[in-house]
DNA sequence: AAGATGGTCAACCGCCGTCCT
DNA sequence: TAGGACGGCGGTTGACCATCT
């Protein structure tokens, strides 16, 4: 099927808005709301497509969107997220209240790049902590091509692990790198005999949980049931509190952000969720 | 003073997923 | 179930401005 480009050409205006058009569209969104972009131009009387109607309104006329430079604060909290989701601008800029993504990702190009790029250079490596309840010796982690992998072993006492930014979905080129970091950014265990340790984690064991009727837990059973390097008993060791469950990919990439948040940034993460990140991050290319 | 270069950012393009018929 | 409509997303472009040579 050969989409027709989103606007006829003929008559339809391009380029920037001018005033008028901006209260048009302000005071007509404003008064009937944005239920169809499409139709929402003609209904207004303008000479544009919905389309751009829709980016108008969403990167400039919202009345919640923030004026001004980024705030140092801002700018930490961007690079911080981009390191976790990269070129995700869309979940970036939901974490950043009247930002949008486009602003973001133009402040990413023009200044952000530039400064993690520096920083890379002083800053060898990023790592990753790996807590002690894992048990396994001399662990050493690194970049693996094999992005679809989705099993882990573990480590013994605090290891710490070579983490790569997650790479963009669409353009592996465009995200800030130290170096070597190979197109996937996932991890891998190196050196060891996983298998004789501990048990591969499969599809299964992220599949939905049984659930206690009415209490949005997981049963006992279930969590018995899990081999998880986390005491599921203790949620202190699961900052996330989801117990080794995952949801199923098409909903998930939220819930490993927030997973993210809670647990208090990629440094205080288990590997295992960094690598269900990347797994679930990878099935949507 | 003027052309070259680089930075910024609004806007566009094309693809993709979802919804609806 | 197929296919069209639509919204949303990330990548890219190009106009404008500032600074440099």
């Amino acid at each position: 099927m050969v989409r027709a480009p989103c606007c006829e050409k003929m008559g339809l205006k391009r380029g920037p808005w001018t005033v008028e058009e901006d209260q048009i569209l302000k005071s007509h969104v404003q008064k009937y709301g944005h239920s169809n972009w499409r139709a929402l131009p003609k209904q207004a009387g303008l000479q544009r497509c919905g389309k751009s109607c829709r980016l108008r309104w969403v990167n400039y006329l919202r009345p919640d969107i923030k004026r001004g430079n980024f705030s140092d604060e801002e700018e930490e909290t961007i690079i911080k997220l981009h390191e976790m989701l990269g070129n995700r601008w869309s979940v970036i800029a939901s974490r950043l209240p009247g930002r949008t993504d486009n602003e973001i990702k133009n402040v990413w190009h023009t200044h952000l790049l530039k400064r993690v790029k520096q920083n890379g250079e002083s800053k060898p490596e990023k790592h990753i902590r790996i807590p002690d309840y894992c048990h396994l010796n001399d662990t050493k982690l690194s970049q693996s091509e094999d992005s679809t992998n989705p099993t882990l072993s573990g480590c013994k006492n605090m290891e710490y692990a070579q983490m790569s930014p997650q790479p963009s979905s669409s353009d592996h080129s465009s995200v800030t790198d130290t170096s070597e970091t190979n197109s996937t950014g996932l991890i891998k265990v190196e050196n060891i005999d996983s298998s004789e340790i501990y048990p591969v984690i499969d599809e299964d064991f992220w599949s939905e949980p049984e659930m206690v009727e009415n209490s949005g837990m997981p049963s006992s059973s279930f969590l018995d049931d899990l081999q998880f390097p986390f005491p599921s008993s203790d949620s202190s060791m699961d900052p996330a509190g989801c117990y080794g469950y995952g949801p199923k990919v098409d909903d998930s990439m939220d819930f490993w952000y927030n997973l993210f948040i809670k647990s208090g940034g990629i440094e205080e993460l288990p590997v295992q969720y960094l690598q269900r990140y990347n797994y679930l991050a990878d099935e949507r290319i």
